[in-house]
DNA sequence: GCCGAAACCATACTCAGGTTTGACCGTGGG
DNA sequence: CCCACGGTCAAACCTGAGTATGGTTTCGGC
């Protein structure tokens, strides 16, 4: 799990595998944990407010925030909702001095990664670092894969959209020709098309895409 | 979301909708919440110790087991592993007289629907039972759904399983008998075969099938 | 008014999918 | 020993999918 290796070789460190943002009020805190981090190789960003934190651009980098509770302004609760509310999907691991279960629970409940008591081992927030960036990573992975075939699917005309999703339904053209009011054979065109701006070297292939698109059932 | 209506209806309570169970080794605990859920309509089951809840039957019926985290004998904690591990996916809410936060934490991350500190509001417990409840009854459906299929699948001979996980990896009928050493119409009859078992009235249909079955790519 | 894009359809042809019939072989159980 | 079952294959046949060619219409923008 831990990034190891070249712990004296490369100086050169060409693109860190993991970008970690900070944001706590307490600047003790934030130096001790961008330390911390650094130490084992990851980039680092500090905010002392949120405000901050929601004005910078992200990184496209793998990643998590790591927020205290406690912050000028707005509670590390609410940042969390407002976060998600404007698409920023980062994992959140939270700290806190003076928390209590409800807190906790409901930043769990939220999909928050951990919640640390402070103090805490550093080793624990280090762990908890490594499945934060691990599920980032997954799903940076998924959303790549959902981009490029949303892409492809908008080049698609509205009558082809129509056909594929018959098509992946199961339908014999000859019975998306019924349903749509077409004939056979204008069916095969759209239907062709379709498997051409998709990249669907199958039909199979081309029910997949439309499972991972989430195209609704006609 | 709570059971309304037919209050003071029909007497006859033929199947209730959900089955909640008590594991606390305080009776008064046990009762309160037994004529609470028993208020709203619930089934209720009753155990004083771990061993109680593991020895007896299953209903077949949504619900969920609320768990004290301090158990004659074992933790709340280390009980919901073990159920985890012999099967038992019941959506667990826990609730605590004397609980902290690393608790309740790995409690949430070990997929707790909740974690009430005693005292607690009776809406608060009903509220988590709802959420538990609507959630077993999802992951019910999907086990049903699952379970069909792969009764289905257990019927299919090795020759149609590997023909049909090359089909819907959506190869011809041509590159399937390559790769298998077959003849094209060798793996036409096991291709059919197999959908014939699967009961899917269309590739698309196999193809989803296996989607839900995990099946491996060749 | 022209052009391009999109939608529509027909004929004709090719190839892939699918069934039926009939056949042969090997294995394991009654 | 024979039978059932699974696996294998072939010939014949039919249906479905896919492409090419060629043509019509409609609509919106330049």
């Amino acid at each position: 799990m831990m990034p190891s290796g070249k712990s004296g070789a490369t100086p050169a460190k060409p693109t860190p595998e993991a970008m970690i943002i900070i944001v706590d009020d307490d600047a003790a805190v934030r130096e001790s944990l961008d330390s911390l981090f650094r130490s084992v190789g990851f980039a680092t960003r500090l905010h002392a407010a949120p405000a901050e934190l929601l004005a910078a651009p992200l990184p496209d980098l793998p990643g998590c925030i790591i927020l205290d509770v406690r912050l000028p302004g707005i509670s590390g609760l609410d940042l969390q909702g407002e976060l998600a509310r404007s698409g920023i999907a980062l994992p959140i691991i939270f700290m806190t001095g003076h928390g209590d279960i409800p807190m906790s629970v409901r930043a769990m409940k939220a999909g928050a990664v951990d919640f640390l008591a402070k103090p805490f081992r550093d080793q624990d927030m280090l762990d908890a670092a490594s499945v934060a960036i691990t599920r980032d990573r997954q799903r940076r992975r998924e959303t790549q894969a959902v981009d490029g075939l949303r892409a492809r699917y908008e080049t698609l005309t509205a009558r082809e959209r129509e056909v594929m999703v018959h098509v992946v339904d199961g339908l014999m053209n000859k019975q998306v020709a019924g349903r749509l009011g077409l004939s056979e054979i204008t069916v095969k065109i759209h239907r062709g098309n379709a498997m051409r701006k998709m990249l669907a070297r199958s039909l199979a292939e081309l029910v997949r895409q439309a499972e991972t698109l989430g195209l609704p059932r006609p």
